[in-house]
DNA sequence: CTATTTATGTATCGATCGATACGGAAGTAC
DNA sequence: GTACTTCCGTATCGATCGATACATAAATAG
């Protein structure tokens, strides 16, 4: 049976779409709630309220849009069937190859989403750290693995190099942001790969 | 002969100092005239917009006593006299202790006090990418010093190398905010510098 | 039809934003 | 002393912040 009740005017998941990539160009504190009102189709105060609760909990959502889509990109971390060299490099590949895309905004909405935060912003900006946590925690599960398995040798200072990668990855959001493009990106992956083999 | 009219209550340096902290904590938006003019002696508003004329140019004046102080780290980049390698890692290794003391806010205030701006804060975040490019260029000039002396390969990926190290300078930041120490990100360090000499 | 449910539009809430007006206080110049 | 300069305290500016109140419109249920 059809829900009772006046059917939504606007598209949702396209009013989703358009927070995302507002709240992923200019962060979370300054995006005021006219402005997202605005891109989301231009829906009233009402009408926002009502389908989203509050700017908290539209962020809250945008996370977990970004993270099923474009943030998707270190999803390769947590896969335990593949190298984990192998893992660690694409998941940087990925990560230099979406931030840089021009489709959408530069950078990284995790790292660089909520960055700068007053008292309102604290709980958002915990949330995307957390996240930031469970990825370095990712990536040393991976360089422990390597060396369970003899990929790296037994003497490999294990969160050293997981601080290495960690440290590099969330660079790419500034770097990204800044200006850097794909290529150099690249380059600068096979780089810092350059050391699993020569440890 | 000493300035005539009412000599100024409060201690413009100390007020200063006191601004400098609460923006390297909160950043640029999220601080509020309110906090300032509380963290800076309990000035009132007039005193503070005769003193310093705006939120803005505050922030631009802060910019600068941190990078007479602890920003420095970064001025051993432009040092031509060391070598490049030296230049660079001690530039990482300045940065990851100074990005780490509890003495003050972690992570880096040219990085990390103006990355969510919207259209208010867009003049100061400007301001901070500028001096996050010249660290870069800063670096490039290192590494192409270092391929044209010798000390790396003349095959050398220069832009790739820089991306690199720079990337991995920005991340400290947030790998400091996110609460890695001092002695990780030294290691981390370790590992990073050990692609100088294995090329 | 009426009752119920959900969405919409307008008008506005109290709080806070950055920034000023205005008058008085505290110093020097003469 | 008076004139001048600079700073301070209070009160407040217009704009905007996130969030609601209230009445109305559009759908289903019976």
């Amino acid at each position: 049976m059809a829900r009772t009740g006046r059917p939504r005017e606007f598209d949702r998941q396209a009013a989703l779409d358009a927070a995302l990539t507002l709240f992923w160009r200019q962060g979370y504190e300054p995006t005021s709630l006219n402005q997202l009102k605005e891109v989301m189709g231009g829906i009233s105060p009402t009408s926002f309220y009502a389908a989203f609760g509050s700017k908290e909990q539209l962020f809250e959502e945008v996370v977990e849009l970004y993270r099923s889509t474009e943030g998707r990109v270190t999803d390769i971390l947590f896969d335990e069937e593949i190298s984990p060299r192998l893992a660690i490099e694409r998941c940087l590949r990925q990560s230099a190859k979406m931030q840089t895309d021009p489709s959408h905004p530069l950078g990284c909405l995790v790292v660089s989403g909520a960055s700068n935060c007053g008292s309102s912003g604290e709980k958002v900006g915990q949330l995307l750290k957390s996240i930031r946590r469970k990825n370095n925690e990712a990536i040393r599960s991976q360089v422990r693995r390597a060396v369970a398995s003899g990929d790296l040798p037994g003497r490999t200072d294990i969160d050293g190099l997981t601080e290495m990668f960690g440290t590099f990855l969330v660079g790419i959001s500034t770097a990204a942001r800044d200006g850097t493009n794909r290529a150099d990106l690249d380059r600068s992956i096979d780089h810092i790969m350059g050391l699993w083999q020569k440890n």
